[in-house]
DNA sequence: CGGTAATATTTCGACATCGAACTATACGAT
DNA sequence: ATCGTATAGTTCGATGTCGAAATATTACCG
């Protein structure tokens, strides 16, 4: 449209590419938190809550690998989870270094009040594409977030 | 039951859909960072240099509308852009509520000596995926960022 | 053993981000 | 003109996010 960019077709495409595949994340995750699914916690949160239901208790660095989230920014979701009774930090014996995070009660029960409509949300939003055409999605975006690995 | 297994089955390909395509752009834009090539501004910054760039002047509001931001981080982002003397507000004579905002000489050799550099990184990237892959992404991210317009 | 490296987490400062409440200004209907 | 509402931006408080430096602890190696 009103680009004024004068590039290769390489590079044209490429940006466009670019452009719809982040404006397209964006709406999606606004459209997802104006549903509201997730009530009174943040979606990093969720995204803690959800890796410690789904996987098990896990190591503090753990969870930030699940999530894909730096350690210090780990300190600070988990803190507020703390403060609201919905993990529980608990420091290895043996290697006095290390901190496992579980699950409280209510963490679990938030979960699982949470999970059923932040799925039928996010099968709602998706069902503007057929099956196969997520399937499609999902090969792209997987051969595009691995990169090339094999530099 | 048919009814909950094509449910589960719906499910599980939109999660795993869902998945895949967070994590993509996650991971991309974590290797962009990597590579540096936006120097000492931020992503944030640059997006709002870039619309700027391409579109020329316009209200703090019409920024916030192009990148995609509220208009409360609007003015945090404007703030540090005219701390460092990249952007300059202008109010407007006529209608004093409105805040123009230029780009500086600074600013404007600023985005040019970045945008070739990130473009070829973002050429880099997505040279992972054919030109015919790359259309069918945008497609489909297309499709799926509209959403359900009916809403 | 003892000293250096590696690892796990926290702290700190800077920036981003939002929504709600607030200020200032403009505009529309009566 | 005036009142009420709508609009543009700012401020505020909370959260997220990062990287660098600090802390604590363990592991390695000569």
């Amino acid at each position: 449209m009103p680009t004024h960019f004068n590039g290769s077709r390489a590079e044209m495409r490429t940006l466009d590419t670019f452009i719809k595949l982040t404006r397209c994340t964006n709406s999606l995750f606004s459209r997802l938190t104006e549903r509201n699914t997730l009530g009174d916690i943040t979606p990093s949160q969720f995204a803690v809550l959800e890796a410690l239901y789904h996987l098990g208790s896990m190591t503090q660095g753990e969870v930030g690998a699940k999530v894909l989230k730096s350690g210090s920014n780990m300190t600070t979701v988990i803190d507020n989870l703390e403060r609201d009774s919905l993990v529980r930090r608990e420091r290895d014996a043996k290697d006095r270094r290390v901190i496992h995070v579980h699950l409280t009660e209510a963490g679990t029960g938030k979960v699982e009040a949470i999970l059923p409509g932040h799925i039928a949300a996010l099968v709602d939003e998706f069902s503007v594409l057929s099956a196969s055409e997520q399937q499609s999605l999902a090969g792209l975006c997987k051969k595009l977030g691995k990169g090339k690995s094999s530099k």
